[in-house]
DNA sequence: AACTCAAAATACTAATTTAGTTTCCATAGA
DNA sequence: TCTATGGAAACTAAATTAGTATTTTGAGTT
C-alpha cells in the first residue's frame, strides 16, 4: 500500500479559490489521518465517510500523499491563524501566554501516535517537513510572544528566551492527552491556565517564597 | 489481510492463571484496536510497540481474530466489574446514577469510530458478539439501578424502565466525544454530573417549574 | 423527450502489505 | 554443555490498497 514517499512541491490539482469540496476533502482527511493515523485511513474509507466516490477525490488530488501535503500545510496555516489571531487581541501577557498554550496543547492534541508511526515510516521527506513547519511556527509566534514578557516585564531576562519556550513546549507535552487530564481532573483551559501560573509565578507557594528571600539576603 | 470472520468460542492457548506477557498483550491490544482500529494496527505495530516479538504475541494467541476475542472479553469483564463496584458501594441513589453513568461513558469514549467501522465490516459473527455483550451488561446493571431508584423514590412508575435507560444512555452518547466536552468546557464527571441532575430534575428551571404546577392547577 | 455533465457506484489491476510461519541467533539458567 | 525462551529477521500465501476505467444515476437544460 505505502509506496515511499516523494512529496511533490507542485501544488494539487487547479483549485478554485474556495472549492468547498476540496476543503470538506482536506478537512475529512485532517480529522482522520492525525487521530487514527495515515496508513489506517484508506481512500475508499475517506470516499465512504464523506459520502463521495473515489473518483471525486481524484479529481482533486493525484494522489494519497498529495492529500497528505494538502493535510499537513492546511493544519499549519489554522495553528498559525489562530495564534496570530491571540497576539493580534492585545490582551495582558499572562492571559496572552495562557492561551498560547492552549491553541498548542489544542493542535497538538489532535495527532495522536498511530500518525506520527507513519509519518516517520513514511520517509524522511515528510517527517522533515512536519518538523519544518513545527519550528517555523513556533519561532515566530513565542519569539514575539516572549519579547513582549520582556516588555512587559514578566520574562526575566537572565534565562534565554529559547529555553523558556523549551520548558512552556515540554510542560504542555506533559498534560496534553486526554487520559492525562481526565486523572487530573482539567479541562484544557484550567491545565494551560495551571501552566502558565507556574511558569510565571513558580512551583513556590508564595508564602516560602518570601521565607526564601529572607534567608537569601542573611 | 482480514479474513471473514470466524471467532472461536475456544479459549486462547493455555492460560496459567496470571500470564503478566498475556495479559500486557490484551491490555494493549485493547488499547490501540479501540483507539485506532482493528484493521489499523497490525501484529507487527502491536509486537513494536510492545516491546516484543511477534513470535512471543503467536504464542498466546493463535490469531489476530482470538486476541481481538479476548480483548472483547476482557473489555466487558472490565465494565461489569467496574459497575459492580459501583452498586457494592451502597451510595445514595443520584450519586450512584451519576457513577454508573460517568463509567459507562468512560468505557464508551474507548471505543472509536474506526473500530466499530471494522467489527461492522469483520462480519456479522463478531459484531453480535459486541452487541451481546453489550446488551448483557446494560440489563445487568440498569435494571439494578432502576429497581433502586423506584425504591427510593426517584425514579417514576409511570415510565417504563428500558424507556429511562434508553434516556439515560442516550444522554451520555450525546457528550461522550472528547471534542464536544471541550466545546462544553465540562470533565466526564462534570458531564454525568449534569445528565443526573437533568434526568433526575429535569430541565426546567425550579422556578418555572412552580410557576407550572401553579398553571396545572389552577 | 433527448441530451449533457458531474459524480456515485462498481469493477479492475499492479503493487504493496499483512497474518502467520519458519529459521537463526543470543541469552539465561540448570 | 545443554535446553528453553524469546527477539529479530526472512519468508509466503492471501488479502488489501492506491489508483484507474467503466457503467450507472440523477439533475439541469434545451
Amino acid at each position: 500500500m505505502q509506496r515511499k514517499a516523494t512529496l511533490r512541491t507542485t501544488p494539487a490539482k487547479d483549485q478554485p479559490l474556495a472549492d468547498p469540496v476540496r476543503s470538506r476533502i482536506v478537512e475529512g482527511a485532517s480529522q482522520r489521518f492525525f487521530t487514527h493515523g495515515f496508513r489506517g485511513v484508506t481512500m475508499d474509507d475517506l470516499a465512504e465517510e464523506l459520502g463521495m466516490s473515489k473518483r471525486t477525490l481524484y479529481s482533486r488530488f493525484d494522489t494519497k500523499l498529495q492529500l497528505l501535503d494538502s493535510v499537513l500545510e492546511n493544519k499549519f496555516r489554522r495553528a498559525r491563524e489562530d495564534m496570530s489571531g491571540i497576539l493580534a487581541a492585545r490582551q495582558d501577557f499572562p492571559e496572552t501566554l495562557r492561551q498560547t498554550l492552549a491553541c498548542v496543547q489544542r493542535h497538538t492534541s489532535e495527532i495522536q501516535p498511530p500518525f506520527t508511526r507513519d509519518m516517520r515510516q513514511e520517509g524522511p521527506e515528510v517527517f522533515q517537513k512536519v518538523e519544518r513547519l513545527r519550528r517555523a511556527a513556533i519561532q515566530e509566534h513565542f519569539g514575539e510572544l516572549m519579547l513582549r514578557g520582556r516588555r512587559a516585564g514578566f520574562i526575566r531576562k537572565d534565562v534565554p528566551a529559547p529555553i523558556i519556550i523549551e520548558i512552556l513546549l515540554a510542560a504542555v507535552q506533559a498534560i496534553v492527552n486526554p487520559a492525562r487530564m481526565d486523572e487530573l481532573g482539567l479541562t484544557p483551559k484550567a491545565g494551560c491556565g495551571v501552566i502558565t501560573k507556574i511558569v510565571l509565578e513558580g512551583a513556590i507557594d508564595p508564602a516560602a517564597r518570601a521565607h526564601l528571600k529572607c534567608l537569601s539576603e542573611k
